[in-house]
DNA sequence: CACTAAACGAGACGGTACGTCCCGTCTTGAA
DNA sequence: TTCAAGACGGGACGTACCGTCTCGTTTAGTG
């Protein structure tokens, strides 16, 4: 029962995912997911062995992994520190702010976010500081500032505007340029 | 159909919470949180006419408000910034680790969580920023910190390392202070 | 899950062996069943809870005691041997003439029947015999007849015409009563 | 779609035959029958194009074709018209008491039997009773008894004995020669 | 002191979705 | 060409819950 053909397997996870849009994690069902992949009940399962359960961790992954992949193609041509931040700020919070899934979640299922006290968020953290290293690595640093701590420092602060940017408009560059100096950068550079 | 007894309620939302605490939230079904607590399922839509939904959203909610309750009785009267933080990440940390919920949830759902882009967030941050600004204003800041910015900066640091504590041990009270001193309190003191 | 509702347990056979007139056991689904039955699937389940398997069982039985019922309806105050035996006769095979079950099942799954070598017809033999034993008790014997084998004997005869009447047309009382006299009697009175 | 193998035919046929021996009809799916016979799902519906129930039907067919073809076997030597039913009534009983397939169905579908109500004895009716007609031509009958209702008289008490003996044991050669000389052939020779 | 009203237990029922099994069709590739 | 291998749509199965409803039984509270 092997998985031969990716592209369906695609095509079910994108079919999820905007019946996940619509309608919500708890009001989708396998059967709404495979009619909008036009695709029987019997081939989600034959993908999806783990029935419901796995398809929807699957559709998690690999939106997770679209939104940081988009988030690279963003970013990855900036020159400095100060504008892959800025890049980054800006693009993550229109993302999400658009972001049907997460829109939809909020409004009709709110308390399966709002667990900020993940140990997810770890991951992402290293990931975002991972990004940011290098750049860090040519710049020039405040004497005792180590690269590594900065980078971390930088990971967390970037994380939490993303998801609350609080009383910035992270719409306004001129405002994300002002955050990014006054706020993150002022304590390493 | 008003709710008569309160004590009940109380009892119904322990018991839904227990069950969770065993079997995970997908696991948990009504009837089984009914017996738990020695109450037949026709009750159970009498307390929550909105159902397994409305039910397992006020759980939530309930241990929401549990937690930031314990959190605030274990650093209320601790007088300076410096103890109140420390010892708030500390209580912070061993209670997650510590949290039956949690670590079920993790292990069964981990899907659930991660999402730490959430808006959930903001209000979380303003709770702990609002907790921490009379500290704030009774220490001496350094030139050009407002009141305002610190607290918020130090909100997010804070919620961040709760859920993510990176290469610090926040077991260790000498690490937890160290983090303190070098990492949080560094640009604003 | 007790069955606290007779008349609904005989609504959902009726509806079972309506369906089974209409379309054959093979393309009898529990669901076509149950909206004939004007009853939810579940509660198929819950009458049945041995499914498809027992509800075809309890049919079987249930028309199976409606045809012997109806036959002894049709013959019970009959006051000769004679008497018995023809009208039993007629009405069995104009009975099984209209069967609308049998004759659907007949042209749709004929291999389901003609298994005559069954040991079920033991139980029907005797039920027949022994329904005839009393009118053979009233009745004058050749010498050396016991009633027991005579009985016996016109049981297996009487079912066996029942269902291959051969050259008789058992529509015709005058043939009836002549295959009655010179078949099935003529060895014993 | 022409059926090239007669031999493969077979081999499935008797494939068939094994599982629905081990496992009774309804437990025997296309899938197990292919296996047993070494063959792919796909050249079962080659050769049995209206599928799982031409298969079936062509099983009972073919069993029911060897069934009478044994009998034949068993008797066919024989010289008189005692020794002909003797050892045909013997045979059959054991046949029927050491087949498989009546054994396993009669424990797991019992309710697929029992209808001895059935048309198809016509046709087995007329098989036994031509085969006896030879027989009763070279033997002395009583008068007034016409040799084709004397071989359907004892085609019906043959075929009902064989599925029900009653009181008979029909493994001992005793019993069975006492049976045909009282039961059967009394109101004939 | 009955009499009523509410809370509650018990459970039948319709309904939805689940995950599984099997059927019958079709395509592909190897012998 | 014949066959094996297997993906796929489709349909039914049996199970598990959900949410609604109706009973009957306490338990109070009131006229």
């Amino acid at each position: 029962m092997a998985i031969a053909n990716e592209e369906l397997r695609e095509r079910i996870l994108h079919a999820t995912y905007d019946c996940i849009a619509r309608w919500g994690v708890a009001r989708t069902s396998v059967e709404d997911a495979a009619s909008e992949a036009g695709v029987s009940r019997a081939t989600m399962y034959r993908y999806f062995p783990g029935g419901r359960e796995q398809l929807l961790h699957a559709v998690v992954e690999w939106e997770y992994g679209r939104f940081f992949q988009r988030l690279y193609d963003a970013v990855h041509d900036a020159s400095t520190l100060e504008e892959v931040i800025e890049r980054g700020l800006r693009y993550a919070h229109r993302a999400i702010a658009e972001h049907e899934v997460l829109q939809v979640v909020l409004k009709t299922e709110p308390e399966l976010l709002g667990v900020t006290l993940s140990g997810e968020s770890a991951t992402t953290l290293e990931l975002i500081a991972g990004f940011l290293t290098p750049y860090l690595e040519h710049h020039e640093l405040r004497d005792g500032v180590v690269v590594a701590e900065a980078a971390d420092y930088l990971a967390r602060m970037v994380l939490s505007y993303m998801g609350a940017p609080g009383r910035w408009d992270l719409d306004d560059p001129v405002q994300v340029a002002e955050l990014v100096r006054v706020e993150l950068l002022a304590g390493i550079v």
